[in-house]
DNA sequence: ATCCAGGAAGTCG
DNA sequence: CGACTTCATGGA
């Protein structure tokens, strides 16, 4: 115990296994029995789940943003209870904090994501981060732009990235010089995406990702593989990622963001 | 072995 | 616009 230490009391809007494993971050690990290391950017806390959760870190401010406190989130859920599939979903995921990430962070992990494996994008992000992040005490930073771009497509290459190496090389580039990342916090949903999609190896999904869980802009719903699963129990029906995305905006409004975690978590958890 | 993964880029109608 | 193909990699 520690005058650093958050205590979140409220164990039903706080689960911290259910909040890592929805897909939004990939820099965490489970270091004891209910105990996660989380970093981000270039820090780093521990939290432990018990019959409250407690944060352990040296900057709370940073991790009480992070992790969304100031939220709302039993509202959120009585906000969406009675919409398609949201029962079975908040009865799965019902712990589930959307984070507040760091935009670069974000456009390089979502990136990496693509047409890829979980544990595959958590070993190339590590990668990254111990070839180019700042060395911390026990871990290492994310690196910044400039670190990135000093380095070409074939060191990409060479840490697992395949295909995806020219663009995050390309992607680190225009960032580093100058691509506004905060630009986006002043856009609609829609004028953002369009704007994140300019950078290569950013495509809707990718973009949406970005806006959700960097800018936490909640009328976004990224569309993958789960997703169209998920659509496909809806109405039986295959289709394009811009229709299911239109259709599951109009069905969840301005709380897409939220209901989109619900889903592909309760989706994979389920299969 | 074959399939698949938090899809995007490139090409062709 | 939309449909269709290709793109590395490795875990299941």
């Amino acid at each position: 115990m520690d005058t650093n230490d958050i205590i979140v009391k409220n164990r039903e809007d706080f689960d911290i296994r259910q909040t890592l494993d929805c897909g939004q971050i990939f820099r965490y690990s489970l270091v004891g029995e209910n105990v996660y290391e989380v970093l981000s950017l270039d820090k780093r806390c521990v939290v432990e789940q018990g019959e409250s959760v407690v944060i352990k870190s040296d900057d709370p401010a940073y991790w009480h943003r992070f992790f969304d406190l100031d939220n709302d989130y039993g509202a959120i859920k009585r906000a969406l209870a009675d919409k398609p599939m949201m029962r079975e979903s908040i009865d799965s995921g019902g712990g589930i904090r959307i984070l507040n990430q760091d935009p670069f962070e974000m456009l390089i992990s979502f990136i990496v994501s693509a047409n890829n494996h979980i544990p595959r994008i958590k070993g190339i992000l590590a990668r990254i981060c111990e070839g180019l992040g700042e060395k911390k005490d026990g871990y290492f930073a994310f690196p910044t732009a400039e670190a990135m771009a000093a380095k070409d497509a074939d060191y990409y290459a060479a840490l697992g990235a395949g295909y995806r190496a020219p663009y995050l090389s390309e992607t680190a580039r225009a960032v580093a010089d100058g691509f506004d990342l905060e630009n986006p916090r002043y856009m609609s949903g829609d004028e953002a995406n369009r704007y994140l999609c300019t950078l290569k190896g950013v495509g809707p999904k990718v973009a949406d990702c970005i806006l959700l869980f960097a800018y936490h802009k909640s009328d976004v719903f990224p569309v993958d593989t789960w997703i169209k699963k998920v659509y496909r129990d809806m109405t039986g029906k295959d289709g394009t990622g811009k229709e299911i995305r239109k259709y599951l905006v109009s069905v969840y409004g301005d709380l897409s963001g939220y209901a989109q975690q619900y889903l592909f978590f309760g989706k994979r958890e389920n299969n």
